[in-house]
Order: structure tokens, then C-alpha cells, then sequence
DNA sequence: ATCAACGAGATTGTTGACAAGATGTTCCGA
DNA sequence: TCGGAACATCTTGTCAACAATCTCGTTGAT
């Protein structure tokens, strides 16, 4: 592979390796991204370096301020708060529907979900039980058919990987929420909406709580 | 202004454009726009309307399909239901903090958008029952503090304005939603927040059932 | 020591030309 | 008349060079 990835496949490219940076730690808010840099990084053009970057302003995780470029975005507490309200909001939506459109085999799925996240949290398998946590989420979206909020979704959670990752290594929580998300197999699967509704929400309120916390006791991001 | 808008100007210039063209019904779904066009009609170059192409695509109001260029999108009914779906969602969350948490003047120019709406029924006046409809919407968001909802609603808004045209023309839709949108002022102005939220689900749940009643009824979109 | 002006280097923004692909038309054979 | 191959045209995608602006370290004066 020694000639560039060139235009729309070095465009998503570039904003996959940078989203990808972001989850693993290697960006941190604040930091510059310059053009030449990424498209040298990356083995691409600086015309796909900036669709990429522009992109990712789109999804908002990062911030580019004309001439002078683009840098990952920081995300405050409260924003992060605001954010998962949202997310709270339109998977209270889905899980609604959910509830009642979900076929045999994806309740079928939701249970086994939740028997193996049991097990996960018994086994102290955190990272089987991080993997878990997504796909439940994925499914009961996936299961609600509804597109718009998918999508909306996906945005949402773009900006939040910084704090997800946080909170995620906080002691004890994966004892924490493993009822809450129990609580959400049993009604979605049970076809119970408005325990869905309700059982999304607990959890979402926890989660916000748990970000609150997190503003006063661990390092806060630098800028 | 002989010289033409160039780079980020232009770009905003010409998205903005497009949008008003949509609400206006100078362009109808599915209708191509090509770069060279838009360039020349807007006084820009066609880098500037690229980007503003891209930043459309983003707000899903045009599809852009590689070497073929950008059409506007075409919104199916049970699109647009879905999209109202998330709006109640988020407007529900929204409409719930403004109760909690807006302040005296916002209190008091809700309520003064509720009198002029019934005024504006009682004369027949539909353009400014139009005005006042969006104003109160806009209001109920800004008092909430939620921005983060604020943006999500205004993308949500963007392929929409094809349908809320077509609603707002049925006869006797005024009067119907007249009372729905003094609820929602009493309630977020009378400090009750479950109310208030009650009152925006009821609201939104009969917007969705007109669009279904327009699948059937007018003359649908095109192609 | 502080501050402002300056300038070199770094970085982003813009342009015009060309390459590559899609669309529509014409013309020929069956 | 219909189907389809060859061609002409239109349109989008890409690039490299140039222009414009910003950043930051240096210098010199107060």
C-alpha cells in the first residue's frame, strides 16, 4: 500500500482514525489538528483531511474556527449532562416502541443480553460487560424502528466518549447498573412499554448523576 | 457588488438560500442542483457552494450521491411522523425544565403569546398565528436552557418544512390547535412541569395524526 | 523587567485547470 | 420500430500551487 487513500475513502478514513484516537486516549481536548500532519499521518491528501475534519465538526467533536484550524472540542459537565438528557429523552422513545414492536428474536436476544451481563458482572469480565452494555442500547434502538432517533442517537454520543470511558472505570459501577439494565430486558422483553419508558429513564437519571459526581471528585478535563 | 461572495460567506449564503428556495417552493424534492448553477445564480464559486452542499447534506435537506450530484431529499409521511416522534420527545424534555426554570419576563411573554393567538384565530389572522406558533415553540426551548436539545431540534426541523406547509393550510387547523397551545402556555407558565409536558405529547401526538390523515387525503409528494 | 513592533515560518483558504465518471443523443442493424 | 453501441456533452472529483492570515520568537525602547 504505498499510494494515498485519495477523496471519499481518505475522507472517512481520516475521521475514522481520528474518532478512534479519541476513544483510545490519544487526542485530548484542546489539541490542535493540523492538515499536513493528518494527511501525512494517514497517507492522504490535505483536500481529505479537511472534508474529514469538516465532518467531524458536523458531529461536533471537534471545533474548527476559520484560519486558524480545527482542534478536538471540550466538553464541559454540564453539556455532558445536557447531552445525556437527551439521549434519555429519545431512548425513552424507543424503548417505548420497542416494547411494543419487538420481534421474538430480538427479545429472544435482550434476554440473553442480560443473562450474559449477569454472568459478566459475576465473573468481574468488565470489558464483556462494556460490549454488552452497547448492544443492548444498539438493540432497543434497533427493535424500536425508529431511524430518525437512531441517527440522532449516533450524533449524540459522538462527543461523549471522553466521559463514557470515565466513568465507565468507576469502582463498583458495573454493579451498579447491572438491575437498572436488567430492569430494561424485563420490560422491553415483556413487552411492557411504559415499564420501558421508566426503567430507560432510572438508568439515564443514574448515569447523570453519576456525571455530577464525577465533576467535583476526579481529574477534570484540563481546559 | 459586482465581486462575488467568496469562501465561508458565500457558503452560508448560498445553504441559507437553498432553504429559503425550499420554503418558498422554488424547489421541489428530488430536483438536482448542480454546482455550476448554484454558483452562478448566487454570485459564488463553486468551492463555496460544495461546502454549503455538504453542510445541507448534514441537515439532511439534500442527498448527495458520489459523481452524481445533489438532489433536495425527498421526506416520506412516515419519516416526517418519525421526526415529530423526536420532537416530542426532546420538546417534552424542554417543556418540562421551562416550567421549572424560566423567569418572570419569560412567564409573562408566554402568556402574552397565548392572548395574541387567540386573538390572531378570532380574526382570521393565519400568518400571524403562524408567527406566534413558531415564537411560542422557540420560547418553551429558550426557557428550558437545554441547547443541547435547542440544536438537536432545530436539525430535526430543517427536511420539515415541506409538510409543516402543507398542514398549516388545512382549514380549520387553527382552531384546532389553538387550545392544545394554551395548554402548553398555562402549563409552562403556571409552573408544572408534568403538565407541561402532557400538554406538548398531546399537541405533537395530534400533529402526527394529521400528517397521517395527509397521506391519504391531498396530493402527496411526487416522486 | 515589561511591552510593543516586527518578521520569519507555519498553516489555512482559494483558485483554476484537468481527470474521471455519468448522461443523453445519434445512428446503425435487425 | 426497437435495441444497443459509439460518441459528444455535461457534471462532479481531485490536485497542486498560490495567496492570505496567524503564531511565535526576537529585538529594541522605556
Amino acid at each position: 500500500m504505498t499510494d494515498r487513500l485519495t477523496g471519499a475513502a481518505g475522507r472517512e478514513h481520516v475521521a475514522n482514525a481520528i474518532r478512534q484516537a479519541l476513544r483510545a486516549g490519544d487526542l485530548v481536548p484542546g489539541q490542535r489538528l493540523v492538515e499536513l500532519d493528518l494527511a501525512e499521518a494517514y497517507g492522504t491528501t490535505r483536500g481529505a483531511v479537511r472534508e474529514a475534519l469538516q465532518d467531524l465538526a458536523a458531529e461536533e467533536i471537534v471545533e474548527i474556527v476559520p484560519r486558524r484550524g480545527a482542534r478536538i472540542r471540550a466538553v464541559s459537565v454540564e453539556e455532558a449532562v445536557q447531552i445525556t438528557e437527551c439521549r434519555s429523552a429519545l431512548e425513552q422513545l424507543c424503548a417505548r416502541k420497542a416494547a411494543g414492536r419487538a420481534s421474538d428474536g430480538q427479545r429472544a436476544e435482550l434476554r440473553r443480553i442480560g443473562a450474559d451481563m449477569r454472568q459478566a458482572v459475576a465473573d468481574g469480565a468488565w470489558d464483556a460487560y462494556s460490549a454488552l452494555n452497547q448492544r443492548l442500547h444498539e438493540l432497543v434502538i434497533e427493535a424500536s424502528g425508529q431511524e430518525v432517533a437512531r441517527r440522532q442517537l449516533e450524533r449524540l454520543n459522538g462527543p461523549m466518549v471522553r466521559f463514557q470511558f470515565r466513568l465507565a472505570l468507576r469502582p463498583g459501577r458495573p454493579a451498579q447498573s447491572l438491575p437498572q439494565h436488567l430492569a430494561i430486558v424485563d420490560a422491553v422483553a415483556g413487552a411492557d412499554p411504559e415499564a420501558a419508558a421508566r426503567a430507560v429513564a432510572a438508568h439515564l437519571d443514574d448515569v447523570i448523576e453519576q456525571l455530577r459526581a464525577s465533576a467535583t471528585g476526579a481529574s477534570a478535563p484540563r481546559m
